[in-house]
RNA sequence: GGAGAGGUUCCCGAGUGGUCAAAGGGGGCAGACUGUAAAUCUGUUGGCGGACGCCUUCGGAGGUUCAAAUCCUCCCCUCUCCA
């Protein structure tokens, strides 16, 4: 196989679609010939600095590209921000800052780095070229695309046929999106699946401004921690990759056992006869799903923490919620009363968002103190030194008394 | 511009004068169970007061009434059809 060969068939794996693989192998080909790198464009959003695990899955893509040799541009979409992508329900949005922004693209240089080679890396921001637009140029753009196509988007199809509003603004952000595709000379640009049509206007925006068409490379979305939905921060299903080793593992525990294999499969580099062969032995009842799950976690959190500190977050959800132990690490709380009551405690220490939620949650049995319930809110607790008190299902404090 | 429909609690969605903090579902939370923060089942789901109670909430602002999510006026927003 020639080199070009293998590099095809690394990045053709767990593409969804790649349009067209002769495309992108003639991109390959022309790029060795000139010796020059490919251009590869990803977009994120400028509000949401907080890469989570759904995004893991196009970054490790970007990555394939950086080990043979092609330079990654990080677009922000500092400037499309101000729209808001319509595939989610936001509309207008807040406008940022430049220090804002600029807090944000530092927030995402730090966080991509744990799977991108930031030597190969360059940052770009669309405001550059979008802001300075004026009306004349947004209607040459306009005028290159049409209505119906637009209507082609399935999210937009689907609000028009459902009589949901879809503002003028929103027609435009595709175009805006295709468009620094031109600005950007992109060959190759990654996206989720949903990403499909504003990468197909980038294509369709290139050509009419006498660019080769980039390559499109669609990648599955990541379903989210409820195991329904795709993984996202509006929506609380997700794993942030900063987020400490433990709370990664909770939350990757939380999964439904089924979807698990998806998570092997686009976010591990196991082999996938051997996902497949666990997948057989867990159906059969040989393997334990909590202990695939348990396993899958730890290789996940090791690629952004060190291996050791994995296996520990595994000891300690072992120790927390097999055995029911306390946590090695509990915060602490200085209590001075000697008496307080179930109620007051979850006050002090902050565990309760109101009183009326902790009230509920002490009568339901969600309390305890040295792991034996209190299920009267009012009634009165005797304050010891090292005393541990049990919030519902996480959250431990240990009492030093002052 | 004209005619019609609609805006309800985190989300969807019922409710058209008091019995409404507001059905039902989703989600969330808690408990039980399970070698999982899986699945399943049960409970719970505005806030403040230990209970009887009070306060804020049904697009916004006023008004009628002993009493309004429900009636009236004006305004804002969305959708449909016509132009």
């Amino acid at each position: 196989m020639t080199k070009i060969k293998e590099a095809l068939e690394i990045l053709k794996r767990g593409c969804v679609e790649v349009i067209s693989i002769e495309e992108l192998e003639n991109k390959l080909k022309l790029a060795e010939k000139e010796s020059r790198k490919l251009v590869v464009k990803l977009g994120a959003d400028p509000s949401a600095p907080d890469i989570h695990l759904g995004h893991v899955v196009v970054l490790r893509k970007l990555r394939q590209f950086q080990d043979l040799g092609h330079e990654v541009q990080f677009l922000i979409g500092d400037f499309t921000g101000l729209i808001g992508d319509p595939t989610g329900k936001s509309k207008t949005r807040p406008v940022l800052t430049k220090e804002e922004i600029g807090k944000n693209a530092q927030t995402y240089r730090d966080q991509i780095g744990s799977v991108l080679d930031m030597k190969r890396t360059k940052i770009v921001f669309n405001s550059d070229w979008l802001s300075k637009m004026n009306f004349q140029d947004v209607l040459m753009l306009a005028g290159k695309y049409t209505v119906a196509r637009m209507l082609e988007r399935d999210d937009f199809e689907n609000r028009y046929k459902t009589h949901q509003p879809i503002s003028i603004s929103e027609f435009l952000y595709p175009l805006m999106q295709g468009y620094d595709s031109v600005a950007m000379k992109a060959d190759v640009e990654l996206g989720g699946t949903d990403q499909k049509f504003n990468l197909l206007v980038g294509r369709s925006l290139q050509r009419e401004y006498g660019q080769v068409p980039q390559v499109i490379l669609t990648m599955p979305l990541l379903v989210g921690l409820d195991g329904v939905e795709k993984m996202s921060k509006s929506l609380g299903n997700y794993v942030g990759i900063s987020e400490a080793p433990k709370d990664m593992f909770g939350k990757l525990m939380s999964i439904p056992d089924n979807i698990m294999w998806n998570y092997w499969e686009l976010l591990t580099d196991h082999d996938m006869n051997e996902i497949k062969k666990m997948k057989n032995e867990v159906e059969e009842g040989k393997l334990h799903p909590m202990t695939v799950k348990k396993d899958l976690a730890v290789e996940i959190i090791s690629q952004f923490h060190t291996h050791e500190e994995a296996k520990g977050a595994r000891d300690e959800f072992e120790k927390v919620f097999s055995k029911k132990e306390n946590p090695t690490d509990m915060e602490e709380y200085a209590v001075s009363e000697s008496e307080l009551s179930p109620l007051d405690i979850s006050v002090v220490l902050g565990f309760a968002p109101s009183k009326s939620e902790a009230k509920r949650l002490i009568k339901q049995g969600g309390f305890k103190v040295d792991g034996k319930p209190v299920t009267d809110p009012f009634s009165s607790v005797t304050i010891t030194d090292g005393m541990v008190i049990k919030y519902g299902k996480r959250k431990f404090g240990k009492i030093i008394k002052k």
